[in-house]
DNA sequence: TTTCTAGTTTATAATCATTCTAAATTAGAA
DNA sequence: TTCTAATTTAGAATGATTATAAACTAGAAA
């Protein structure tokens, strides 16, 4: 938290995106962490309200995500209808999402044998693979 | 087409749903199908209106296909916050996601080796394993 | 430093899929 | 045929997300 600031400008100026004070927030919330962060609109909204006095409106933070992802800051994991997370780990990989208290844990390249595909579809190429694991307490 | 409707009749009573005319039209519309298929709830509604002189209402549409799945005649694929799919193979597979034409395409279990994960969560087991690979044209 | 403008933030409205509500209809047991 | 619980339905409500358009601001240029 010391001198954290200064590299989230030069990260908004690369992405042509201006530092603003919100975005440099939302910047501190998100990536000032030891691991990756897996988060809802909602859940980062309240994470913001706590951590500032001025708030930080719900749109600017949408309009931030969106932003992020496509500069290829945050990915989105869409598990299902009425959950829809963001993910600040942009390598591939692949999630567990625990069923019990709707959390995301990544499972990495490593954590996985390789998907091998015995089927291919004619003139079509694949953009991604992703594997979601639901888990529930024993 | 010609003795199909008896078989839905015991098919809905056996699952203590009362076989009304819109679950039968429902019924017919989506397992009077030589292979699986897959639908959202406005494709479904659409093809409803134009096989029917009486139109089945939109709730009606909603209410029959969750007890269909609750009743274990359709599974649901969430492919993301825009496009949720139902699926009458309820069979364990796993799909291709074509972003071209937004169209489903299964991927049977002969058609991927079998996903070997090296990562377990204590306390926690599995519920599901999903994989979803997006394709495009080339 | 001041001016200027495009980029940004914001409150609020609009959208859209889905669920809810409650009144009318219907299946089917009695 | 009667009766009741199940079902259907139109329309309202909800909730997440996106759009709008006015106010604000970063930062380039003067
Ligand atoms: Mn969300
Ligand atoms: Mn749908
Ligand atoms: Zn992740
Ligand atoms: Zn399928």
């Amino acid at each position: 938290m010391t001198q954290k600031t200064p590299n989230y400008i030069t990260k908004l100026r690369n992405s042509n995106l201006r530092p603003t004070k919100q975005r440099i927030k939302i910047c501190e919330v998100l990536f000032n962490r030891p691991k990756t962060f897996h988060f809802t609109i909602n859940n980062l909204y309240k994470l913001l309200s706590d951590n500032s006095e001025k708030k930080i409106s719900l749109a600017t933070v949408y309009n931030t995500i969106h932003a992020f992802k496509k500069s290829g800051y945050l990915k989105q994991v869409n598990i299902d209808s009425s959950n829809n997370y963001f993910d600040t780990n942009t390598s591939h990989h692949h999630h567990f999402f625990d069923e019990t208290n709707n959390e995301l844990i990544d499972l990495n390249n490593e954590d996985i044998k390789k998907i091998e595909l015995k089927k291919n579809i004619p003139g079509k190429k694949i953009k991604s693979v992703e594997v979601l694991v639901k888990i529930v307490s024993k």
